[in-house]
DNA sequence: CATATATCCTAGTAAGTCAATAGGTTTTTT
DNA sequence: AAAAAACCTATTGACTTACTAGGATATATG
C-alpha cells in the first residue's frame, strides 16, 4: 500500500503551521490542536518525537510550548517524514530477499532514491509559500 | 509507515520469471512457487488477482499454468503494482481532509504524481533485461 | 511558596492489515 | 476414471495504527 501514515502528514501540517507563525515565540499544544482540529494528547506525542529529533523545541510552563528550531527554509520534507515514518523505503519486510532477482533489487533501490530525492527537493517554506501565493490568489477574485 | 507488501513484490517477481519464460507454454503455478521458494498457496491468491486484473491467463488441468497475456515490454510495473496494492497514494486514510493546507495538499498530489510516473517508466522486460545483464556481466568475471 | 500552565513520559486498546494456512470445488488433459 | 491444475472462500496469529488515559516534571506568575 506504501502510505504515510497519519502522525507524518500531521506532523508535516503543524510544522508548517510553526512556520507560518514564525517569530510568535512559542506556541502551546492546545493552540495547535484546537487550530488544526486535531487530538491534543496524539498531537503531543507527534510534537515531542519532533522534539527528540531535534526538529522542534518546546518549553514548559506558561508561556510555553514548541517553536522550531531553525528558519523554514531550513527543514526538507523528507527528514519531518522521516522523524515520523524512518526510512521511506517503499519495501516492507523482506528487504533483500537472497531469493529477488538482481533487476527487481536495483527497481527497489531506484525507487527508494526517487521518493527520498522528491521529499528532500521540498521545504517547508516552499509549502508555505505555496499557500499564501494560493490565498493572494483567492483575494483577487 | 505501509509499505508494497509482499503481495506487490511476489506479484513482481513472479511477472518477471513469467517474462524469463515466455514461449515456453504455461508455467504451474508449483513449478513458480517451488522456482522462487513462496508459498504456494499464498502465491496461488496473488496469481488470481493478477489474473483478474487481465495481467496473466490461467489455465487447468494437465499442462495448465499460467502464462502472460502481453509480451514483456507491455507491462509496467506500476500497473503490476497497482493490481495488487490499489492506488499508490502515499496518504493513509483522512486524505483530503478539509483541515490540510492548500500547500500541503499540492504537495501530497504530486507526490503520488511522482511515484506514478516512476513505477509507470519501468516495464516488465527492463528487469529482465537488468537481471540478464548482471549476469553476463558475472560470467565475464 | 503556591498554583496554574504546560511539556514530558508510559501504558493500554479497539480496529484494521498482513502473510500466510487450510480445505474444498471446478475444469481439463491423458 | 484418474490425475493435474486452476479457482474460490474462510480463518488465524502477529503486527500496526490512531488514538485515549493518567500521571510526572518543569516553569512562569501572584
Amino acid at each position: 500500500m506504501y502510505k504515510i501514515s497519519t502522525r507524518g502528514q500531521y506532523a508535516l501540517l503543524i510544522m508548517t503551521d510553526l512556520a507560518e507563525n514564525e517569530g510568535k515565540g512559542y506556541t502551546p499544544l492546545k493552540t495547535l490542536s484546537h487550530r488544526r482540529n486535531l487530538s491534543t494528547k496524539y498531537l503531543e506525542q507527534i510534537l515531542i518525537q519532533l522534539g527528540k529529533n531535534g526538529l522542534v523545541s518546546g518549553s514548559r510552563g506558561a508561556n510555553g510550548g514548541y517553536k522550531l528550531n531553525r528558519s523554514a527554509s531550513e527543514y526538507t520534507v523528507g527528514e519531518i517524514l522521516r522523524a515520523m515514518e524512518g526510512e521511506l523505503s517503499p519495501r516492507g519486510t523482506f528487504e533483500n530477499n537472497h531469493l529477488d532477482s538482481v533487476g527487481n533489487e536495483q527497481f527497489w533501490e531506484e525507487f527508494k532514491q526517487n521518493i527520498d530525492s522528491f521529499v528532500d527537493s521540498y521545504t517547508i517554506d516552499q509549502l508555505v509559500q505555496k499557500n499564501k501565493d494560493f490565498a493572494g490568489y483567492e483575494y483577487c477574485i
